[in-house]
DNA sequence: CACTAAATGCAACTTTGTTGCAAACTATTT
DNA sequence: AAATAGTTTGCAACAAAGTTGCATTTAGTG
């Protein structure tokens, strides 16, 4: 595990330092999304808020994790698929967003449709988010 | 205009206040939608911030405005169609954001294909968002 | 072990959003 | 047209979220 996690660090050209430990091992104990608050409590306000930001968005920009927008203004991240890189995500799942439990989760196996736009508009990228009851919450 | 705008909030049972009519004047304007900080900017500081808050507030509890997440973590607020009200939202449209200009515009006549979800889940709402390059971007 | 570059923690600050309350205003009645 | 009741507004104070500069500490290298 400790292993593991040093090598999607070393693989990302980060230094393997504590606090990036520990946030990298929250997601991959969690296999939903988290948003930065729920980190700062997760590693029990081991870590600087600042350290965090800061983590969080190196990991965004090797593309370790990506981020998903929600309604309620609080910006969740994910873990990436592995071949995510750099920031050039291949972030073709949707997201779900239980209104039960509160978690936020990456469907992998769901494809996103096609959509078509109007004459004129040319797509780049795709965000779909789901919001309902998850399969826990039923 | 002055008119119609007047009769948008009595048809919503809102009192016809400076700030409102401003705000509402606003959207009307602007076909993409608006954050928070562009109504404080357009309005030249007329009016204070708690203000544009809770008028942003009142128009979402009625239906008459929607909000759009969006990745960066500014919510967004475009003008609902005639047939939303108090809170049920027939937001069966899509959302643009363009790269370029930045504005955000809804796209009313694409309607969002239907997403399977995997066993268990049973979705409810569905937002999406496609960022790229719009119309006038080319 | 020593060295360099990067990461961390701290302090201060900015931005964003919220709450309570007195003053101002809207809509209505008289 | 004036009085009234109920909202709405602006202010002040606060809380939360995010950023920046800088000194200290740490990771990775030889």
């Amino acid at each position: 595990m400790d292993k593991q996690i040093s090598h999607i660090l070393k693989r990302n050209e980060l230094s393997v330092t504590g606090s990036r430990k520990k946030i990298l091992e929250l997601f991959l104990a969690n296999n939903g999304a988290l948003a930065h608050g729920d980190i700062e409590k997760k590693t029990g306000e081991k870590f600087d808020r600042v350290t965090v930001y800061r983590t969080l968005q190196s990991f965004l920009d090797k593309g370790i994790i990506h981020s998903i927008p929600t309604a309620d203004n609080s910006i969740r991240y994910a873990l990436c698929k592995d071949d995510c890189s750099k920031g050039h995500h291949h972030d073709n799942h949707i997201h779900f967003v239980c209104v039960s439990c509160g978690n936020t989760i990456c469907l992998d196996e769901v494809h996103i449709p096609p959509v078509e736009l109007p004459e004129g508009f040319r797509g780049q990228q795709i965000e779909v988010v789901v919001s309902g009851k998850c399969k826990d919450c039923k």
